[in-house]
DNA sequence: GAGGCGTTTTGAA
DNA sequence: TTCAAAACGCCTC
């Protein structure tokens, strides 16, 4: 695992690279602590270049995030260390569309377990990569903001940034 | 409108 | 293996 510092106007996310590509993403002013930090001593990265290609891509896709804009391009995201069933929501989450919502029912409709409403809630807050896969843009059926698990005050701010208006 | 129950998954004991 | 909890939704009263 690498860990790579990005700045962004934000503050200071931190990026974590697997060698499969962007693992974890951590907001500002998390102190890390040894339960979300991944630990050390995954097989070493194939060569730097591509780290730093996909930390260039990371930092500019978590920009134009940041600004509400769609990344143009994304690094590889490694989501191995979800279930089968949590990979299937990210995958899911990745495909809303920039200044869209969706609710949790809908989530879990879209992977085919339209009854595991409670689970894709649980897949959200388990989602390591917040901001590019935009688990910000699910919100409960009846209005509302749900929850988030960097706070729902980052979740306010990444909604305002696309434009939405909830109920 | 408020409260209770249902469905599914996860993680801890 | 069991059980409680969870970023929810629907039904009933």
């Amino acid at each position: 695992m690498h860990r790579i510092p990005i700045p962004t106007k934000d503050g200071e996310f931190t990026a974590w690279f697997s060698e499969r590509g962007l693992a974890r993403l951590e907001f500002p002013g998390n102190r890390p602590n040894r339960l979300s930090t991944p630990q050390a001593g995954k097989p070493a990265l194939r060569s730097s270049v591509s780290l730093r290609r996909w930390q260039q891509q990371t930092a500019n896709a978590l920009r134009q995030a940041l600004a509400g804009e769609t990344p143009k391009s994304l690094p590889p995201l490694d989501l191995s260390a979800g279930t089968a069933f949590q990979q299937a929501v990210w995958k899911a989450l990745v495909r809303i569309p920039q200044g869209q919502t969706r609710s949790y029912a809908q989530l879990a409709a879209s992977v085919g377990k339209p009854l595991a409403v409670r689970a894709a809630g649980g897949a959200c807050g388990a989602n390591p990569i917040p901001v590019l896969v935009p688990c910000h843009r699910v919100v409960p059926k009846g209005g509302g903001l749900g929850g988030f698990s960097a706070g729902l005050e980052w979740k306010r701010r990444l909604i305002a940034r696309e434009n939405i208006t909830l109920q």
